[in-house]
Formats: C-alpha cells, sequence, structure tokens
DNA sequence: TGCAGAAATGGTAGCGCTACCATTAACGTG
DNA sequence: CACGTTAATGGTAGCGCTACCATTTCTGCA
C-alpha cells in the first residue's frame, strides 16, 4: 500500500538500494563497484554485477547529478548545423568519445552572440564535463559564464591570444593570405574577393586578403563583394555575377567558403568564360566536392575533424586532471591548388 | 563554518529556499511562482521575481527532474550528421523550439541499429519530455525502448503502416517511382540507378526504381550499381564512369541522392557526353545546389524542414496533452524537374 | 607480537527541488 | 447562517544517488 503511493512519483524502477539489499552490501557500496570498481573487493564486485543483472537496474543520471554536482554531458556550441563545416568537426568529437561514458549536448547558436549567451547559461545550469565553443568572439558576457563555469572549457576553430582555457584552431588570416598569394603567384593580378555571411572567421579570412594583394601592390576595394546573407551555392552565382559584370578585367576570384566557389564556377560555365584560363577560383574549407569538380577547384584544406577530435581529447584530458601540455594548439592549414587556379590563359 | 563544508558539495549558489526566505514565502510557494505563475497571487509572485533578481537565482534543472522525475530535454536521433538532409531536419526542430523551454539532445546513430539502441537506452534514462527517432526499421529492442519510455515518440523521414506513436514523412518509394516515370516521359530508354549508403530509406527508392522500370517493360539488373559505402561527389563520379563504361547505350541516370548526381554531372563534363542530350540526371533531396548547377540539375524536392518543424509540432502538443488529430503524416514530396532532364538529343 | 598504515566497507546526511496532502481564507448559495 | 467550493498557501517527505567521515579488516614491518 506505501508501494502504491510510491509508484505514482518513480516509474518503480529498481533502485541503487535494491541492487544494495540483493547483493547484501550497503547502497554505497553497490555505488562504488559501479562506480569505481577497482575500488571494491572482487567477491562484492561480482556480487552487484550479478544484481545489476538480474534486476536490470540502470543507475538515473539526475539523481547522480544531484548528488555529485557533475554530469557526464559536454557541451558544445556551434554556430551553424546547415554548415558542412561543423559537421566535420562533430564527426570528429564523436569519434573522440568512443567509448567514453560522456554525452555531447548540442546547441545552434546560429551566429547570434546573444543566442551563444543563452545557451551557455542554460548549459552552466546544468553542471557539464567540459564546455566547447566555436570562435575566439564571445561577448563580456559569455566568457564570464565560461570562467565560471568551473569546467574545461575549449574553444576552437580559430586561435587567438587570450584563450579562457583551451585552444584549437588556425589563423584564418593567414590562410586567406596564403590562398591568395598563390594567385598573384600563379599569375593573376585582378584577384577579386566574394563574401557571404561575413562572421568573424570571414572577417579574418577578408583581412588575409587584403594583406596578401596590399603588399603586392593590388589592394583595390572595388573589386570586394560581400554580403551578410547566408552563404549558398546559387548567392556564389549572383555575387560572381555581379562582381564580373562591373569589374573590367576581373581574372581571378577568392571565395570565402566552397558554396560560393562552387556558384562562382557553375557562373562562369553558363557565362562561358574558361576557367582556370579567362577566371581564376579558389574557395576556402577545401570540402569533399572540390576535387570532383570540372575542372577541380582549388581550396585551403583546414583540418576540421582533427579540431574535433582534439579539442573533445583536450577537454577530456582535463577532466581527468591530466597535466594539459599546450594551452593553445594551431593545427594550420594546407593549400590544395587544383586546376581552377593554373593560371591564366597567356 | 558549517558553511565552509557545505560549500565544497554545491557551488554554494543560491537555492530556492534562499529565494523564498527572502520573498518571505514559503519554498513550495515560490517553486509555484516559478512553474505555474497563474496559481499565485500577484502579490507574492512580484516578491519571488525580485527576490530571483536579487539574489541571481536559476534553478538546477538536476534537483528539478530528480523530485519531478521529468526534465525538459526531447531526445533526438538522426543517423548522419555529416548529411545536409538532417541539418534542414534540425533547423526545422530547433525553429519549432523558438520560445519553448525545451532542449534538444542530439545522437547520431550512424545508420547503425545498435548505436540507435545504445543511445535509446542512455536518453531514456534521463526521463526525457519527448523522444524523436529517424526511419521506421528500428530494431525490437529499440521499439521496447521507445514503447517503455513513457513520453511521445515521434518516428521522421518516412511513412509506415506501424508507428511506435507518431509519424510525420513521406513515401521514399512512391518519390523513386516519381523521378523514373518522369524520365521515362521524356524519352529516355536505359535509365541507369547509381546507390551509395544502401540504408533502408535508399534501399525504397531503389524499389520504386524497379516498379517505374519494370511497368514499362524497361527492367535491366545490369543497370544498376550500388554501394555500402557513404555517399560523396567523387563516388558519384566514380559509380558513374563504372555504369557508363560497363553498360552501352545507357541514356540517364536516377542518382540516389544529390551528392551523386552532382558526381555524375562532373563526370559528363569531364567525359565530354552533353547533359541532358546524351545523358539525363536526376538526384534526391533538391539540395540548394542543385538549382544552380550548369546545366540546372532535376531532383525530388522532400520537405526536410517541415518534417523537423512539424514533428517537433506534434512532440509539444502531445506533451501538453493536446488532442492528436493525425498520428501518421505524409508531407509527400515534389519533383523538381530542370535542364539536366529535358530529354535525349533526337 | 604489536602497531602504523592501507584497503575495504558502511552510516549518515544531505544535493535542490517538487508531489502530495493539509490548512486557511474568501466566496457564494439555499 | 451553516455548508460546500474554490483559491491561495504551506508542511512534510521524499526523488535516487553520492560526499564525507567513521569503522573494520587486513597487511607488512620493526
Amino acid at each position: 500500500m506505501d508501494r502504491t503511493s510510491r509508484r505514482r512519483r518513480g516509474a518503480g524502477r529498481p533502485t541503487i538500494a535494491d541492487v544494495a539489499r540483493l547483493a547484501g552490501v550497503s547502497p554505497i557500496t553497490a555505488s562504488r563497484a559501479l562506480r569505481e570498481p577497482q575500488k571494491v573487493s572482487e567477491e562484492l564486485r561480482g556480487n552487484v554485477a550479478a544484481a545489476v543483472e538480474a534486476l536490470g537496474y540502470v543507475p538515473d543520471p539526475n539523481a547522480r547529478a544531484l548528488a555529485s554536482s557533475r554530469t557526464d554531458v559536454i557541451g558544445v556550441i556551434v554556430p551553424s548545423l546547415t554548415n558542412n563545416v561543423f559537421a566535420d568537426v562533430l564527426r570528429g568529437m564523436y569519434d573522440a568519445l568512443e567509448g567514453q561514458a560522456y554525452q555531447i549536448q548540442l546547441g545552434n547558436s546560429r551566429y547570434q552572440p546573444a543566442e551563444e549567451e543563452r545557451l551557455l547559461t542554460t548549459f552552466a545550469r546544468q553542471k557539464p564535463s567540459a564546455l566547447i565553443v566555436s570562435g575566439i568572439d564571445q561577448t563580456e558576457t559569455a566568457r564570464a559564464i565560461l570562467q565560471d563555469a568551473d569546467c574545461p572549457v575549449v574553444q576552437i576553430m580559430e586561435t587567438g591570444p587570450d584563450p579562457i582555457d583551451m585552444m584549437v584552431g588556425f589563423s584564418h588570416r593567414d590562410a586567406g593570405a596564403a590562398v591568395v598569394r598563390h594567385l598573384i603567384a600563379s599569375g593573376y593580378r585582378r584577384i577579386g574577393f566574394i563574401g557571404a555571411r561575413m562572421d568573424p572567421r570571414s572577417q579574418r579570412r577578408l583581412q588575409g586578403y587584403h594583406d596578401a594583394m596590399d603588399e603586392a601592390g593590388l589592394g583595390d576595394p572595388s573589386i570586394i563583394i560581400t554580403t551578410p546573407a547566408p552563404s549558398s551555392v546559387t548567392l556564389g552565382r549572383h555575387l560572381f555575377r555581379d562582381l564580373a559584370t562591373r569589374s573590367a578585367g576581373l581574372d581571378a576570384v577568392f571565395c570565402n567558403n566552397d558554396d560560393l566557389a562552387l556558384g562562382a564556377l557553375f557562373e562562369c560555365q553558363n557565362m562561358a568564360l574558361p576557367v582556370p584560363g579567362r577566371v581564376g577560383i579558389a574557395g576556402f574549407n577545401d570540402l569533399e566536392m572540390m576535387a570532383a569538380a570540372t575542372p577541380s577547384l582549388s581550396s585551403v584544406r583546414t583540418y576540421r575533424y582533427d579540431m574535433g577530435l582534439l579539442s573533445m581529447r583536450m577537454a577530456l584530458g582535463a577532466i581527468q586532471e591530466e597535466p594539459i601540455e599546450e594551452r593553445i594548439v594551431d593545427l594550420g592549414f594546407e593549400l590544395a591548388m587544383r586546376d581552377s587556379t593554373a593560371g591564366p590563359a597567356t
């Protein structure tokens, strides 16, 4: 009868007390047998395991979290899910968690700092084991939340001077400059810039473009076209067409990302402009399709999977209080220069 | 002094008891003021709100979950994150949650039923408010977990006869058949099938291909090529090349998805086979790039965003115990037939 | 043989919140 | 005006687990 009223609350599932009773040990020993087996004698460990099996016991993560004020959740905030870039990053993270008892709680900030703050507030309440955030441009409030969260924090996608805790990424500015220098070395001179979304990392790639153009004395603001609109292949077509129409002599474009570059290629095919002879095209990120295009498209390979994998490994290491070797890891980038930037026809 | 030892456990954050004390009410009234404001007089509600503000109180979701045996988490399991298809679905889900106090917990089953079971076990323990899973081919164990989870369940991406609870999707078989019928109507005869991954939904699209080919008397197993490998543009190139090389007279291909179709287009350009005159190409899903390609690529538009949005709305409705109008919602599909299937050159 | 120290186990007391029921006050209604 | 009804508030008792400390048992070594 007491049981009836009790059942209304819980679902009547076995608790660790039931396991302990059946195994003939105290609840705390049963708890230890599950969490720190090496601290329990082999005999009792076996009894507990048998009881767990017999009852079909599964621990309640909420009770565990309340009692220990920590969860097995690792909060991850990315600015976009539509973007293939983050899909690769997430793949790396999930792979790093293989066989680990942690779970990812994913948040999508949609490139909005206010949304990031809101998500961080929600995540921090849950006492996560670690937090991983994208970029280095958190608001003051967001930084404060991360600092107070009392768990390891990893910033990913780019590197900068002032990590909240740990960082793994690369320099978008250097990468942008490197592509443009390559275009110049290939013989292109009127090199336009096409950019969409223009989030902070895009801005820094544009900085790199400026660096390279200015040092070669080729800088010209009129061959830059950007929009805050989200990137797409169609947008790449439109932006390229606009730029090509208004800028006489344009002989190459550096696109902020690969979708835009693919769009530029399609528009060149549409306008019957030979690539790379009449127009050189370079993208950014080196998504899988770039190598498969006809002609193959140049891009900058970024180590997205590795950023995901390594950031998660760094987080796990810090959770387990292993010494931190390096707080800032720069994974660099690699130029993947293909047919689309082979040089102008002579 | 008592405080010192207490601080070790919790982080010393204010609790609802602190709020209640400051507001001059009992803890339970403070709790109600936050969760069911209409049950508390306006005066006390104001006092509680002021106390919350003054202390910077944030409720502990873990304690809340333990006491009420429910969380504000909605578990979502998708088979892939690399796939743009699910990015759109997730966007719809997040949009449906706008302004709601629920959170998504995302799991990636990687197209592995065993992984799905594992994730469901983990999710179910947490007493989620709802669960959303992809596809209709759950294992017996997975179905049992979902049934026992004691929360609304929505299966998405396709429809079928035997919903666990609710369902929103469309018929992949009908969609596959519809494209192929269109290709036949456009004048193509030797229509090949190119498929990667071959998960259950891909299998059903292939079924549809068979339906249409057989009813036209054009069926020929030798012009079907499939692989369990994950889809990619490069793979599309390779598979198309293999198929075109070995099948004389091939005049069109229906690709399992858009990545493969794009790869087929690139390979046609590479092999100098005019599209659509010499080869017709159709994909599946109608990703954004399809309309932007040169020539524009035909595909089947699927309502991915809407599946995400609606599935979440159905889940929310069921959580709030609104009456369920329809358990199975078929959102259908639409043929997006473009230049790449304009018909063979005569 | 005695004893310090480690290893194994258990008792107690919450973690912060809410379900459940009880109580009180305010309001008709016949 | 007694009595049921509703609205507003509070007291009690956990939810299921683990931190903390205490206790017991087992080593190894002087």
